[in-house]
DNA sequence: ACTATCCAAATAATCGATTATCTGTCAAGG
DNA sequence: CCTTGACAGATAATCGATTATTTGGATAGT
């Protein structure tokens, strides 16, 4: 028997439940610090796309020596916000149409596939975490006049995905999605600031939802697919109206 | 004890991938380089999976200073060769059956997905590449009695696999599959010194990368997904009956 | 003009030393 | 005995300074 599956990326030290969070990323160290919040700059858009990153510029914009910083930035290669250079440094990630194209896919193929294990696998306490997410999220409002209530949003929706995949038992796999959810997550808070008129997405969520903790595999992941695939087509979209690339 | 004898630049016989696999020259920094020795190490099973990596004596081993030695260690990290915690250091991922099975699973799943549309979208160059990587493949002896044999079989068994799904123009979807190569040839590194004796692994490389020239989808996906099932399989008794688990 | 070569400023990489954190041990108090 | 807390050694994290590399621009030769 082996004690507790600690695969090669099970421990993933991010995020505890974000309501209940509060005290322990207090005092983890500036690295770590670092990260989160260039993660969150990257997310967010406040670091452009494809910009490269000045050590020097961004030690003293943080404050802090380049150790740490150097610490940080890798982490978010792992994260694929950040790519790396030899001698040439840091620089975002950059975005593309073939990039959106692509975490689309994939999220299509590996978030459903993890969806389906979740059913198969998970037990009575995913289903319940499945409907509390559920719950939280669509009692949120997404108000386009409010940015704080877009982020809050934006973090819910981000937990609301993964919860539903949270079961299947494989944290290779839940890592590869959280990843791929970054990706994507970066093109929505750039573009989108409210869904498309002819979408109810909190109905798609309470759908694939409900689809899930019946078990209903074909159902939810068909409804998950088309649910990613929307999402893709709405972002290329304003993507290619707001004429980025 | 370490005596000094060095070479913290050994010229060390691992030079680039044979001719043209990648392209990182001597140009590289201490960081990469370190890397690049650290892989191979954890790799080949030379530091132990689930052991824990003291800075100060791998400094001393590696001859290097604390930066370097924790780029490299961050880089791999991404790898999923290595876990990382706040204030307690590196370790080595550790090895299990779950993880094997885990790692079995995903490729089946996401390197046959890459097969796929590699054969749906791959040029003429990718089918020479192909062409190449198998016959590299299998004009090399593995000779249990030579280690280097064994080694040099290694690099061109993941060579040929990558290969086979380097047409897919899918870089992330890539790099997943790099990273699941990774840990599993650390695996087979460990456990299989020859294959069992019912398999013609070089028949099973050539089927599929002769079905993937020819395009013909099904065939060739279902020959990949059999061969690294087998694999999986092989690999679980192996570590079953050496009982670390 | 056009290229090649060589400097100097900008930037990245590395080092050695210092500071912060953790971990095990041992003694005092319950 | 068992717990608690303080100490010391081990280990990780960070800093400031130094070294290496890249890059842009000026200069000389064709």
């Amino acid at each position: 028997m082996v004690p507790d599956d600690d695969g090669a990326f099970a421990p993933t030290t991010e995020d505890a439940p974000s309501s209940s969070g509060f005290l322990d990323d207090g005092k983890n160290t500036i690295g770590s610090q670092l990260a989160s919040r260039l993660r969150e700059a990257i997310i967010s858009g406040e670091l452009q796309a494809g910009s490269k990153i000045n050590l020097d510029k961004a030690r003293k914009t943080f404050n802090v020596s380049l150790s740490p910083l150097r610490e940080g930035l890798a982490r978010l290669i792992s994260d694929g916000l950040v790519e790396f250079e030899d001698n040439r440094g840091y620089r975002v990630s950059s975005i593309s149409l073939a990039n959106l194209e692509e975490v689309t896919t994939l999220r299509e193929e590996f978030e459903v596939f993890a969806l389906r294990e979740s059913m198969r696998l998970g037990d009575v306490e995913w289903e319940g975490n499945v409907m509390r997410a559920l719950h939280r999220l669509n009692r949120t409002e997404r108000d386009a006049a409010r940015p704080e209530t877009l982020e809050r949003w934006e973090e819910l929706h981000r937990e609301f995905h993964l919860t539903l995949i949270s079961g299947c038992g494989k944290p290779i796999l839940l890592h590869f999605c959280r990843l791929l959810l970054n990706l994507n997550d970066r093109y929505r808070r750039v573009f989108l600031t409210r869904t498309s008129g002819d979408r109810n997405v909190s109905q798609e969520h309470s759908e694939i939802a409900q689809g899930a903790v019946a078990r209903d595999l074909d159902y939810s992941c068909d409804m998950l697919r088309q649910h990613i695939h929307r999402t893709g087509t709405n972002l290329r979209n304003h993507l290619a109206t707001k004429g980025i690339l």
